[in-house]
RNA sequence: GGACCGGUAGCUCAGUUGGAUAGAGCAGCUGCCUUCUAAGCAGCAGGUCAUUGGUUCGAAUCCAAUCCGGUUCACCA
């Protein structure tokens, strides 16, 4: 337990600050003692005079007095205790609105604007492992996967900020039916033909005969319906499902040609994976493969009966019983001893933990899955994993076009190597419009328009809670207007131009710190930047970057209004000017850390 | 049928440990570049927070019911 005294006020932001204060006065006052937690503080409304808010009908049934006695009593006594942060206060039905002094902005300020590392926290020897993107070697990575990947590293980087050590893992389902399908439909369509021939990127080249498998299954179901079949039979005797079906049962079996057909497909995949992953900046520690891990888990049905966690059934296969959790019975084991699904991901579990040992194991995947991770933490902690507890699904929505979901199949599937290009083929158009980088480099515009490009792309898939399913319109197509990535980097350009203007390398310090005459627009300014670091750990505790995504989005817009209202390099006077110079530095530096989490880059210029 | 998730402005989304007159962006309409980047700023307009009832000083937020949409409950992965 942290006590107040010990604590470097310094670190604790305004808000911590005020309700300890409150927490205070109040035992101070009441002999009542009560807990952070206990008091809501919220940013007062504009319309109000005040900077942050105490919220007094809480306490006012516990300590028997009436709103305006309260905040009165509660007002003074903040007053006279805490000279340095308030100055002022007034009282409106039960709200206990307080000024906060502007020196204290000051100095937060003089404090924090060369700090780099603004918002990031200190190690704190906590591991945590954060699973995603998750592919099928099948097909190509669509729209659905870019939030996954996005998802992904951003909660890594958050959880980084905040002091975790975080490794990042994948699992690529490589093997199975539909890789089977894409094998098949290579051996009867290709003649042999390799990426390169096409000039095709390897996953998509392989997809492509997962789609020709796919039409030469409908046409051979449909041959036999007509020849008298009913759909049920004629799915089943297709003679292309035969195949596939076949091939992975050779597969199993371990038949030679049938293992190098399916190295030699998957090794395309992994060149396409590859570029896509470079592209878009996802990276892992570790990457599992389930050809290598699909067995995993057997022993632990094992030691579960054992335990009498699994029960078996007449037929052999086995169980658990969860329905004492409002769930249902599950199977483990088949009749015929071999896995199902989840087997193996309470065995990887295991070997996570083994290799790892993270307190915390993240599993972006999403909300399809939501009752598998429900049960899986289930079965893992009856059977008594030491990382069980540290299982967090976290869940994400789909992506929806404007007419409903994507489908592979009726060629909805919006995909991402052609959006990432889409994207990058705007910004190159948008930023020639406007023709402000006229003297840039190739090298240098091909970077600018990656930069705006996928940060716009991130941005927009970022800015939604993930828990939500969000839709996209391919028509609309992704703004650079407004609320968005590009506004934010524009806004980040925009302050580097005026520091680079500025004639300095970085602002000084105000060794004349101006007392008390902050205009509303710097004081809105400090007052969001002081935030940033609530905001991070907010992120990281919620597992929601969109937090940040829209933080961000407030700071920027609160810049350009101080932008527009106030002269920066020509300012009234010295300590003005040095004032504003330092918000802008670090402004542009909160932006930069925060949309760095969001895997998203910022430019110096655009 | 059971479980879970969602329904907020024309569209896309914030806001939900209960707090003041529900906020942004886009789209629409007005203004603002001979001073630091107009990918910007200022403003106007736009709402039965799905519906009904309840809990209380106070409900978009909590509870119940109903309507609508989605996911899931496979010896599939």
């Amino acid at each position: 337990m942290v006590t107040f005294a010990t604590r470097n006020a310094k670190n604790m932001s305004v808000v911590t600050q005020i309700k300890e204060a409150a927490v205070k006065a109040i035992s101070h006052l009441y002999g009542i003692n009560l807990q952070t937690q206990d008091i809501q503080v919220n940013a007062t409304k504009p319309e109000f005079e005040g900077d942050y808010t105490v919220v007094l009908f809480a306490f006012v049934k516990q300590l028997k007095k009436s709103p305006d006695a309260l905040g009165k009593e509660l007002g003074d006594t903040l007053l006279a205790q805490n000279p340095a942060l308030f100055t002022s206060y007034n009282l409106i039905k039960g709200f206990l609105n307080l000024c906060i002094s502007d020196s204290y902005w000051l100095h937060f300020v003089e404090r924090e604007y060369t700090n780099t590392g603004f918002g990031n926290s200190k190690s704190n020897g906590q591991r945590v492992m954060v699973e995603y993107s998750s592919p099928n070697t099948n097909k190509p990575l669509h729209l659905g996967h870019l939030r996954n990947n996005f998802l992904g590293r951003s909660i890594a980087e958050i959880l980084k900020a905040n002091g975790y050590e975080v490794s990042k893992t994948c699992i690529v389902n490589d093997r199975g039916i539909h890789i089977c399908k894409s094998m098949v439909a290579w051996q009867l369509f290709a003649n042999g033909a390799i990426p390169a021939d096409t000039n095709t990127k390897g996953d998509h080249f392989v997809g492509d005969y997962y789609v020709k498998f796919n039409n030469e299954y409908k046409k051979q179901v449909a041959e036999l319906i007509a020849a008298g079949k009913s759909t049920e039979e004629a799915e089943k005797e297709a003679p292309v499902m035969k195949a596939a079906q076949q091939m992975l049962f050779d597969w199993e079996a371990g038949k030679p040609e049938v293992i190098a057909l399916w190295q030699l497909m998957n090794s395309w995949v992994y060149a396409g994976f590859d570029a896509t992953y470079q592209r878009i900046g996802s990276d892992f520690d570790k990457t599992y493969y389930e050809s290598k891990t699909y067995l995993l888990g057997k022993d632990l049905v094992e030691s579960g009966l054992a335990k009498g966690v699994f029960f078996q059934k007449a037929d052999g296969s086995v169980w658990i019983d969860l329905t004492a959790d409002g769930l249902d019975e599950k199977l483990v084991r088949r009749k015929d001893g071999t896995s199902v699904y989840i087997t193996q991901d309470i065995g990887l579990a295991e070997q996570k933990q083994k290799e790892f040992n993270a307190g915390q194991s993240i599993y972006v995947v999403g909300d399809e899955q939501n009752y598998h991770f429900k049960v899986l933490k289930l079965i893992c902690q009856k059977l008594g994993l030491p990382s069980a507890d540290g299982i967090f699904h976290l869940s994400y929505g789909m992506v929806e076009l404007p007419t409903g979901k994507m489908k592979s199949r009726e060629g909805t599937v919006v995909d991402a190597d052609d959006l990432v290009e889409e994207m990058v083929a705007i910004a190159k158009q948008k930023t020639e419009e406007l023709g402000k980088v006229k003297d840039f480099t190739e090298e240098e515009l091909t970077d600018l328009y990656d930069i705006l490009g996928l940060g716009a792309l991130k941005f927009f898939l970022l800015r939604v809670d993930p828990k939500k399913k969000m839709v996209f319109n391919p028509e609309e197509s992704i703004d650079f207007h407004g609320f968005t990535g590009p506004f934010i980097q524009y806004t980040h350009a925009r302050i580097k131009s005026i520091l680079r203007k500025s004639g300095m390398a970085q602002p000084p310090a105000n060794n004349n710190l101006p007392k008390a005459n902050l205009l509303p627009l710097e004081k809105e300014l400090s007052i969001q930047l002081e935030m940033f670091p609530a905001i991070l750990q907010d992120a990281a505790i919620e597992h929601d970057p969109s937090k940040v995504a829209i933080y961000a989005f407030n700071l920027a817009r609160i810049f350009n209004s101080f932008y527009a209202g106030h002269s920066i390099g020509n300012a009234e006077n010295e300590e003005k000017k040095i004032l504003r110079l330092q918000l802008s530095q670090l402004t542009a530096r909160v932006i930069k850390n925060g949309m760095n989490v969001l895997g998203i880059r910022v430019p110096e210029r655009m």
